[in-house]
RNA sequence: GGGGGUGUGCCCGAGCGGCCAAUGGGGCCAGACUGUAAAUCUGGUGGCAAUGCCUUCGCAGGUUCGAAUCCUGCCGCCCCCA
């Protein structure tokens, strides 16, 4: 299969990522490639910490689909024994271990969806425990000394840490030279990941040297912001899109993101051609937000279920139709005195709000609301007339409609 | 091993014997405005059988009428010396 021309390529590779170094050596590496008709052999790593990828992920792993289409060889890397040591990129603090058991049933459920974006029918896929797993003190020794606590320091996360008096654990430091040594067991000539790599892809090429082989180039893409517009997309800071929600929670995430994250929400996560990425920018951001939306939705799920939920985004979100999915929560009957009960104890008891204490403030700001033409509730101790089917919302995300249960 | 520092609510950070459920900022929640964007304004941000009661300031004891604040021991973290 003939390559296609290296401009080509380099205008492919080169969209959402932020930096190839060394820069230079990138088109030659791909001349030759073409040259000599040999598929590039690209690594991505990803550890199998949590079970659910986001969309934040998926930045470098789209990044892995087009070097595939390219005609290129994905090598993917599961990190069970990188993931016993944790990620320190970009933390300002430790990871919490993990246990064996538990990085490898994640890891069964992480190569189902990285499959969504990446092709794996035709890919290499390794687990760093293959290598690790078998490596003896003498060796860990040997590898260990290729680094410098100085160089370690040099990491913009670790000094960081250094200098607020936070714990860098040693087993942290392992981390990077782990991933540099994963390049070399597979001969990696690209690596994709996030600019928060860049001392571990550095340090591969080191070790790539030290062992004889061609050193690979980082291609690395930004880091995708969250929904909050300003920390990196990540699951522990409740700000991300995951790939596995439904077509609807994914919408009314989108519709959150801040206008200014827009345009890098398009150039990373769809394939929307640049300048008509522009022309919907120039527009109402509205409507380029349901664009952005349709896009990445239809490619999780599908274009029918992604303009669904757009629409049924603009009835019930934008217009305030009633919701179509009201939850049901029964309430025992036992909780009624006379089919009355005091208004804050029902949010409480419909688990709308965490505690009574909790209803009773909430109710004081008028957040608390009775049925579906929401009649504001006024006094937290007003006695509620509950009926079977009764609409009882709290804000205007948290509803349910109550089922009376015998007990 | 020795010396010094530090540990407060989701986070940062005040408080250093009573007026402390604990200032302030961030975050978060709610209301107004709106495009469930941003910005802005307002209120809230331990619990309960609720104008009172209970639990919270690393852990366990102690002093005191009274402790987040003082004392003792323990634990964690940081720094310096060896």
């Amino acid at each position: 299969m003939p390559f296609p021309p290296v401009a080509d390529q380099l205008a492919i590779i080169r969209r959402g990522v932020e930096k190839i170094v060394p820069e230079a050596e990138l088109a030659a590496m791909l001349q030759k490639s073409r040259d000599t008709g040999t598929p590039l052999r690209i690594k991505y790593g990803i550890d199998p910490t949590g079970i659910d990828l986001h969309l934040g992920h998926t930045v470098p792993m789209r990044k892995m689909r087009q070097f595939q289409e390219l005609g290129h060889q994905a090598v993917i890397i599961i990190g069970n024994y990188t993931a016993l040591v944790g990620d320190p990129s970009g933390r300002d603090q430790a990871r919490a271990r993990l246990t064996v058991e538990k990085v490898e049933a994640n890891a069964k459920t992480y190569l189902e969806q990285v499959g969504k974006v990446i092709d794996l029918s035709n890919a290499e896929v390794h687990r760093n425990g293959d290598w690790f797993g078998s490596m003896s003190f003498a060796e860990i020794l040997e590898l260990t000394s290729k680094v410098t606590v100085a160089q370690m320091l040099t990491r913009d996360d670790f000094s960081k840490r250094f200098a607020s008096e936070t714990p860098i654990y040693l087993h942290e430091c392992l981390y990077p030279i782990m991933q540099a040594w994963d390049s070399v067991k597979i001969r990696s000539d690209i690596e994709l990941g996030g600019t928060e790599q860049l001392y571990s892809f550095m340090l591969a090429r080191d070790l790539q040297q030290g062992q004889g082989l061609s050193q690979q180039i980082g291609v690395m893409s930004p880091i995708l912001v969250g929904l909050d517009g300003v920390r990196r997309m990540g699951k522990s800071l409740g700000n991300y899109i995951g790939i596995a929600e439904s077509p609807y929670d994914m919408m009314k995430k989108f519709m959150q993101v801040p206008d200014a994250c827009l345009k890098m929400y398009f150039e990373l996560l769809t394939n929307i051609p640049l300048a008509e990425v522009e022309l919907l920018l120039a527009g109402h951001p509205k409507a380029a937000k349901i664009a952005l939306a349709k896009a990445v939705i239809g490619e999780y799920h599908s274009a029918d279920l992604a303009t669904e939920a757009a629409d049924r985004w603009q009835r019930e979100i934008s217009e305030g139709a009633l919701p179509t999915d009201i939850p049901e929560v029964a309430l025992p009957a036992a909780s009624l005195t006379n089919g009355q009960i005091p208004a804050a104890n029902l949010l409480k008891q419909l688990g709308l709000c965490p505690s009574t204490s909790d209803a009773r403030r909430q109710i004081d700001q008028g957040a608390a609301a009775l049925t579906e033409t929401k009649t504001k509730i006024e006094k937290y101790d007003q006695l509620i007339t509950v009926t079977d089917g009764l609409m009882v919302w709290v804000g205007k995300k948290k509803y349910c409609r109550v089922r009376l249960a015998p007990n």
